[in-house]
Order: C-alpha cells, then sequence, then structure tokens
DNA sequence: AACCAGGGAAGAT
DNA sequence: ATCTTCCATGGT
C-alpha cells in the first residue's frame, strides 16, 4: 500500500474530467468525493489506484492510493491524466479563434487517456458508427464477460483472451458479426502477427496510420481517435466525426453539417493543438 | 415510423 | 483516386 500527494500546473479541472466519463458505466468515479478508481497495468502486474481531487481549478491537487509499483504507477496516472501538458499555453492559443468561447466554458478540461491500449483500440472500433449510449452498453458487456475484476473494478481482456474468441460469442453481446470479426482479427494481429501497440508510442503520427490502417476495420477515423486517447497525441482533428460535425455546426449556427471542404477551412487557425479544438467541441455538444 | 449514431469495406465511377 | 452503397443494431 502507497499513498502520494501531488499538486500540478493550473488550470485543470478535475471535476469536468469526472463528468465527462459519468455516462461510460464502467468507470468507478464519485462526483461528490471527486474520486476515480482507476485499473492500471504495470509489466502485466494488475492493480486499482484511487485518485482523489484535493484542490481547484487553478491549484489542482491529488492524493492517490495504490497497491504497488508506487513510482511506475504515479508515472502512468500522471500520463493518462496529461498533468504534465500545459493546459496555459493550450488556453491562450485558442483566444485569438472561433473557439474562444467554448474554451472559457470549459477551462481547464484535459485530454485524458483511455487505460489501456488494446481496450482503446477496442472502444473505438465498438464505437463507429453507433450511439454513444449503445456503445457504452456493448462495451460494458464486452468487458464484464471476458475481462478481469479487482475490488470490483474492471480490467479490459488481454489480446490472448479475445484472439481465442468466436464471432457468435460476441453476436450473443449483440455485437454485429462485421464488428465481431474486425475486434477478433486486430486480437489476432497482435497474438499472431506481431503487432505491438506499446511499440507504437514511440512513432510519428503517419507511421501509426500506414501500419493500423491495414488491418480490416480500422479506418481513419479509427486510428485518430487511438492517436488521441490512447496516445495523447496533440494535433488530430477526426473529420469523419458526427460529434464534431455537430460542434461545428451549433457553433457555427449551420443549417446542415459541415462539408469536409468547410471543416478543413475552419480547422486550420486550431493547429497544432488540433486534439483540443476536437475535445472542446465534443464537450460543447455534450 | 423514420432517421440518426464519436464508420468502414466493397463496389462503382 | 474519389464517390456511392451496403452493412448492422439500438436509441430517440
Amino acid at each position: 500500500m502507497w499513498q502520494e500527494a501531488i499538486q500540478i500546473d493550473g488550470p485543470y479541472n478535475f471535476d469536468s474530467v469526472l463528468q465527462r466519463h459519468t455516462p461510460d458505466p464502467l468507470k468507478l468515479l464519485d462526483l461528490e468525493k471527486r474520486t476515480i478508481r482507476v485499473p492500471i497495468v504495470i509489466a502485466e502486474k494488475a492493480q486499482v489506484v484511487d485518485i482523489t481531487a484535493t484542490g481547484t481549478t487553478d491549484r489542482p491537487a491529488f492524493v492517490l492510493n495504490g497497491k504497488t509499483d508506487k513510482e511506475a504507477a504515479i508515472k502512468r496516472v500522471s500520463e493518462i491524466f496529461q498533468w504534465k501538458v500545459p493546459l496555459d499555453k493550450i488556453q491562450n492559443h485558442f483566444q485569438e479563434t472561433d473557439l474562444k468561447e467554448i474554451f472559457n466554458l470549459f477551462i481547464g478540461t484535459p485530454l485524458v487517456l483511455d487505460f489501456d491500449l488494446f481496450g482503446s483500440l477496442i472502444k473505438c472500433i465498438i464505437h463507429q458508427q453507433i450511439n454513444m449510449t449503445f456503445a457504452y452498453t456493448l462495451t460494458e458487456r464486452f468487458v464484464k464477460t471476458f475481462g478481469y475484476e479487482i475490488e470490483g473494478v474492471w480490467f479490459f481482456p488481454e489480446p490472448e483472451t479475445v484472439a481465442g474468441l468466436q464471432v457468435e460469442q460476441l453476436r450473443d453481446l449483440q455485437f454485429s458479426g462485421r464488428k465481431a470479426e474486425y475486434i477478433i482479427g486486430i486480437a489476432k494481429e497482435i497474438t499472431e502477427n506481431g503487432l505491438h501497440l506499446d511499440v507504437l508510442k514511440n512513432q510519428p503520427d503517419e507511421a501509426i496510420f500506414e501500419q493500423l490502417t491495414k488491418i480490416r476495420g480500422v479506418g481513419r477515423w479509427t486510428v485518430e481517435n487511438f492517436l488521441l486517447f490512447a496516445l495523447g497525441r496533440p494535433n488530430l482533428f477526426p473529420l469523419a466525426d458526427i460529434g464534431i460535425q455537430n460542434g461545428l455546426k451549433k457553433l457555427y449556427q449551420l443549417e446542415k453539417k459541415p462539408t469536409y471542404e468547410e471543416m478543413e477551412r475552419y480547422k486550420q487557425d486550431w493547429e497544432p493543438y488540433l486534439s483540443y479544438a476536437s475535445l472542446y467541441l465534443w464537450r460543447s455538444v455534450e
């Protein structure tokens, strides 16, 4: 058992983080206690780390409680919650843009990474072209059927487990046949074809696009979301994303959803922080 | 009931 | 290369 108190630079709005994750049934959080319980795997050892916010948006502070591998666990938690990203600098950048109001409304909202690389990729597949509510339901069924639980916190199944599944097992959970094939196929890329997701961490976005889009079921949007939510890359703007399209439609009061051409034009001012433009546009329509 | 949803593959042009 | 169609299934 270990405990650690941590202070970071503001602005950082942890309550916004909790709020954004509230619709996800797999996230164990408490808005009033300002806590979240996070499944962490370090060197194949799984543990639950409890995070409690003790500060404010301007003076953010946290208390962490874990079981083992203290230093590595803190490092991973810091990475997941993006505690070292200078949100003040990003906030300033957007003051000169059309997104100024949205950024001021949701000031201090960080990008928060998915807890598991493989899980993040599977989640992206599940979220393709279905509404969020159903996507959360499917993900919850998937994890609670094939994953494992520690202290009430669910961990994503390992690729080995998923690679051994039959399409029918996912159909039983109301996955479409196609999505079932995609998911099992990705797991097999890892277990049989030597795909190492952790190695991707050290590669540029373009190289990752090239490798992952070769996999059946993994298109541009899926890689963009993986880069954004699994690796925390700062400059992604998924044009095909319905949420972003709706965010732009609302912002510019458009009659209908923007064309790709219009989106390409809007996004120019938001480089090199397009991921944050995406995040805040998503927030604006949540 | 009809349209939509944090797309992608396969086919057509 | 780029555009269109089909897929698949619950939510509103």
